[in-house]
DNA sequence: ACGGTATTTCTAGAAAAATAGAAATATAGA
DNA sequence: TCTATATTTCTATTTTTCTAGAAATACCGT
């Protein structure tokens, strides 16, 4: 990943509402969230809150499959992976962010 | 961490030279880099550099130390590895994100 | 084709960020 | 104290982001 692709994916998680929506798309699994649920959830504006999947969504952050007439929209767990890899490789010196090896949760 | 935590020290890494400076710092190692340096090294106007370097020391991820009349910065591993640790908790499912446990390049 | 639900795009205003020149501050040394 | 170097703060301008109402589009069932 390069870095500009990197700074831009921080840059569209680094806003609470786009970070709600990302973990709240995480923990609803491989089904994913309907955009109208997430609005529910975060109770935004219908607009406001398009808007703040779109920049998610370019960035690769987020995928969205249509289901009928709602759209579904999913993590993209591979592009997440390849963020924290890079963050990991780029912006840690070796052992001091090595903590991160926990995600053994499961 | 919070969220509003995770999502202001995103937002400050999500901005190109801003996420130069960081990798610049943690490039830097132990010893740290003046603000001078850095200024050559990212060739910006000091004012804007200074403005820069000071959204990352607000939100932790830099610190600063004065040696004489040169400004040193460090980059705060604590806080980053908190920020990974943030992301990998709320911002993956487990396994998915797992690579990141990649670190043990040295 | 029509009606309804879901979602986006358009539009616009307010707020915040980025940029950088100029002036101010801090520190060290003569 | 005066000078020089390093850096920040002040100020202003331009650009971008955030927000959300209103209108438009997409899709489905009848």
């Amino acid at each position: 990943m390069k870095l500009d692709d990197a700074a831009a994916r921080l840059e569209a998680l680094g806003n609470p509402t786009r970070l709600k929506i990302y973990r709240a798309l995480v923990r609803a699994g491989a089904e994913g969230l309907p955009v109208g649920r997430l609005q529910a959830k975060l109770d935004a504006a219908a607009s406001t809150l398009s808007h703040h999947l779109k920049s998610l969504v370019v960035v690769g952050l987020v995928t969205q499959t249509r289901e009928g007439t709602t759209l579904v929209c999913h993590a993209n767990y591979d592009i997440m992976r390849d963020l924290l890899g890079y963050m990991v490789e780029e912006c840690c010196a070796e052992g001091s962010c090595a903590p991160v090896v926990l995600p053994k949760v499961a």
